[in-house]
DNA sequence: TATATTTGTTCTACATTAAAGAACTAATCG
DNA sequence: CGATTAGTTCTTTAATGTAGAACAAATATA
């Protein structure tokens, strides 16, 4: 873990601000998270991968302006960098890649219809 | 993280297991790991990733006998668990969904022909 | 216009994973 | 036997993951 190394949560939060575009900020991530992860996660969990991923220059952010809504505050909006794609991208090349290397992959020892 | 999650690492490991069949062992896991995900890793990292995937059931290990080869000591041989299995298959749905779900992959803001 | 409610982010503390490398064990070779 | 090689275990430290309280600012409504 040098620095620059792509956690699990922050790599599902990545993926997740690319789903979101516009929209990627930090509650809007949580719910997205909760919803497609399944699993539940607190909103601190969150700010503070989004903070490590600023740090790592894997995201940059924005304040927006504050909308009209009930308590519509100003969001911090996030956004992928090159240096953020290029990690999501060699961290799927590798699974990719390992992936196609198990043999069987349907049958026998290795199945995976369990 | 309540004890069944699964981390980058631990993931990559699980696959070089499938990928290795009957060689799965601490040093063969820490070479293929070197030769194929690139950045270089400490064998204590790899067993100490091992005895974890152990301890959450996702792997199970036994102890080879001894080879005829120099230096060649019992190996403790590992292989994915029925619950390893399904581990790696969620965790790998998980992120083959969100790609699906990020706009313009190949163009545009999303761009990945950086 | 106060105050309750809602939408958000920041801050603080702690648990779990990742990483490095030294220490230890055991086998063969000369 | 001592040197060398192949391995695992143990100890320590750093980075990531998790939770939730504290704080801030906007609207609603009495």
């Amino acid at each position: 873990m040098k620095g620059t190394y792509l956690g699990e949560f922050e790599e599902i939060v990545l993926l997740i601000i690319g789903v979101l575009g516009e929209e990627a900020y930090g509650l809007a991530i949580k719910d997205a998270f909760e919803q497609q992860g399944g699993r539940s996660v607190a909103i601190g969990a969150v700010h503070s991968a989004l903070n490590r991923l600023e740090e790592k220059g894997f995201v940059e952010s924005e304040m927006s302006g504050a909308t009209a809504a009930r308590g519509g505050r100003r969001k911090r909006i996030f956004s992928i960098t090159a240096a953020g794609k290029k990690a999501l991208l060699n961290a799927r090349d590798l699974r990719v890649s390992l992936w196609q290397q198990i043999p069987d992959l349907s049958l026998g020892k290795f199945s995976f219809n369990v």
